[in-house]
DNA sequence: CAGGCATACTCGTATAGACGAGTGGGCAAG
DNA sequence: CTTGCCCACTCGTCTATACGAGTATGCCTG
């Protein structure tokens, strides 16, 4: 069993009030932050640092949690715990619907993920009629029943994004919407075949931390919140023509928005 | 020691290859979803949970600290563990800086609280000059040092969210921006006094979990990501003017967007 | 009646020990 | 040399115990 090597990590303070299982996370903490650990390398294992500080196994496991805790390490078993790299974030940028992205065959997801040289794949694509929940029924102004369009986005291999679409049926049913496929430029691009030309967005965005669900749909490390983001599409009649409900990875995202300062 | 209501929660299943302790949190967490504790309620303690499924104190803390890193629950010394009451949120729309609203006297924080019958309060104001970072020289067009504006904003006496303005100090200094009062419209108004018409607003988004600073100034409970939001103002010039850089408490926000579709 | 204290309950911290299970390297057998 | 096994090391789970500290309640004292 090697010991540490000295001056990596201090001593405790028997004399501070802070617990010991937080000194010992703020010394990680601190280690991290100034590099000295740096991207996916492994910590001290519990076992050299019950040696170091000579505590109990229990209490650095305690320490291990707080990191865990704010996304700054991960453990996997067998190996070590490690600190948690940051992976390549996805820029949305607000001119993502723009029509002149909307020309291409292939998904707005596929085209920005092959240029910034990742490997995109999209998943579990499951397209049905249901029921519509209270919210999306009163985003989309009263309706019963809805098209429900559901799918997953990896980018090299990782979940990073999961989405549901909602549409009236009057609107998709019997259409390419309806179908697993919807065809060059997405479903955007069908609505306004059909007619329905889109005005503006409103998009809606909040934070969380993951349901269990979540976290085994994107497989998100401990410690990495979730993007919720509402966006309802409006024609330029001012109605409501598509709801779209997505979770982000939040560690794998930066939103980009544009406001107009009139 | 009054036992447990029976039927409120389950057994546990000794066959099943599932932690014991995510058991009890899976039939906690289920029990919350269906309402059977409400927000704000208090759940079995510890010692009820002991007795109820015949398992070692930490087994049960252990659960516990899973709902809590959901932000589902958060304990009080002394008291017991509660329900995480969802606050308030605070809505805030794209159209939030436009001139229109600049004319009061009030900051926007201020005359929107108060017309959703908050008290919002605004604290620890400081201004000065430093050397700006690395990033907001970057978005600032290569400046070395800048005029620092910190506050932190409070709700009903909760802090949801700290902010810190950054201009370049060839625009600021000098000028009623680095007083502690900006004057009636803000920054935003004296700027375009100062012949800086703005012209957009550039807002990147990310979450992720706190760092225990920000859980210290936000008094954020465990579970409860921040929202960082980092706001570059430009004139009608193409320069940018302002680096707003804002830390929220997720769980009193939601941010919204209009984006034109075209 | 008011104030203060004792007490029982709550969660917080820490110890010591046990066994299980995933990982990887080294060694021995083929 | 290759295969396969064993073993050492890793984290995961769970028990049992102890003491500390914050909170609320009720009783007792003044």
């Amino acid at each position: 069993m090697p010991s540490l090597p000295s001056g990596l990590l201090g001593d405790l303070d028997p004399t501070s009030d802070r617990a010991v299982f937080r000194q010992i996370a703020d010394q990680l903490r601190e280690a991290i932050d100034r590099g000295r650990f740096k991207e996916g390398e492994k910590l001290p294992s519990e076992a050299e640092l019950v040696d170091h500080y000579g505590v109990s196994r229990m209490t650095v496991r305690n320490s291990f949690s707080v990191l865990q805790g704010e996304g700054l390490v991960h453990a996997e078993h067998g190996k070590g715990v490690f600190v948690r790299p940051r992976p390549p974030v996805r820029r949305l940028a607000s001119d993502r619907f723009a029509r002149r992205h909307r020309e291409q065959g292939k998904s707005a997801f596929t085209v920005e993920a092959e240029a910034a040289g990742s490997h995109p794949q999209v998943d579990g694509l499951e397209v049905k009629e249901e029921k519509a929940s209270q919210d999306v029924s009163a985003r989309l102004g009263s309706v019963r029943r809805v098209l429900a369009r559901r799918r997953r986005y990896l980018l090299d291999g990782r979940p990073v994004e999961f989405a549901t679409s909602y549409l009236p049926l009057d609107i998709a049913r019997g259409t390419q919407i309806a179908e697993p496929n919807p065809g060059p430029g997405g479903i955007y691009a069908r609505l306004e075949e059909l007619g329905h030309r889109l005005d503006h967005f409103e998009e809606e965005i909040r934070a969380r931390m993951p349901s269990p669900d979540e976290v085994r749909t994107l497989r998100l490390a401990s410690g990495v919140p979730v993007i919720h983001l509402i966006r309802t599409a409006y024609d330029t009649e001012g109605r409501a023509v598509e709801v779209c409900d997505t979770v982000m990875a939040a560690d794998a995202y930066v939103l980009s928005y544009q406001l107009p300062a009139t």
